[in-house]
DNA sequence: TTTAAATAATACATTACGGTATCATTTAAT
DNA sequence: ATTAAATGATACCGTAATGTATTATTTAAA
């Protein structure tokens, strides 16, 4: 019951982005914030850049950026982008196929579970996630601090 | 976002294992039901025989039988059995360290569902699972039904 | 006591995921 | 043009999870 480390970060690097919509973040610095290993960051990175939700910029003084506005980009939004298929099963535990023939009694329950895992995923953009400080007060200072 | 296939497997076998509650199933009978590659149930049941929640039964005519009521086994029970471990963690999408020094805002919301799923798994058992018919219909028939 | 039918133990094989290494490509500044 | 600093592509490696194979052990019945 998790997500995938590259999933996982997947939703650092995009938080951590969206810190300053307008700018361009290198590998190298991610890197240092996230502590993410830098080759595989590297790797994570060029996958990313190749959904809608960032871009990157090759070259010298190239990067990545993202290339739609925190309300555009939902949490669920990163979560497909990095590959996570396991959000959209319809059995009752998530299984690819339910283990009975005819759905069981428990599946309606779980799914509204599900369901709302899914909402919660689908309605959290990183407008939000940037917009609330730590601890649910809203407005305080930016909720990603440096690590380094 | 998903249970491991070992996961999986334990909560369908001990859902199939609820069908009669003193029945003993042999690893045979299992499998062509559940169609869980053979060799690999077979581990599976060991292992989860050394659990409290199933005995295994050696020799001529032996097999597997659930050793406490079915309102005693709860689909936490079966998770945690089954050696799936990660549904304590504290941080906001269940990472082992929150990415950031301060909690973040989403830390909160994310909680919250992630006590509701909990709270889901800890107090449905296998009783509640068996009692329910198809589709939330109150006794109407097994759940469970043969696919071979 | 031998046999048959079951589980137990253990070792091995395969696959997927996370992570690393190397080289190629792009682009701005000189 | 050359260089420096960035990303892109690709191949490889290590480990854990999944799955398979073999042999040992247990137990009831004949």
């Amino acid at each position: 019951m998790n997500f995938s480390k590259t999933t996982e970060y997947a939703l650092k690097i995009l938080s951590y982005m969206a810190l300053d919509y307008n700018k361009l973040y290198s590998a190298e610095e991610i890197f240092k914030e996230l502590k993410i290993p830098y080759r595989y960051l590297r790797k994570q990175l060029t996958i990313l850049s190749k959904s809608d939700l960032i871009k990157s910029i090759q070259g010298k003084f190239g990067g990545y950026k993202l290339s739609k506005k925190l309300e555009d980009i939902s949490l669920l939004d990163i979560i497909v982008a990095s590959g996570d298929k396991q959000l959209s099963n319809n059995c009752f535990f998530g299984f690819n196929e339910c283990a009975f023939q005819e759905k069981c009694s428990f599946h309606n329950k779980w799914e509204k579970v599900r369901t709302e895992i899914n909402m919660v995923l689908s309605t959290t953009n990183l407008a939000e996630l940037k917009s609330n400080g730590p601890h649910g007060h809203a407005n305080s200072n930016l909720l990603l601090t440096k690590i380094n």
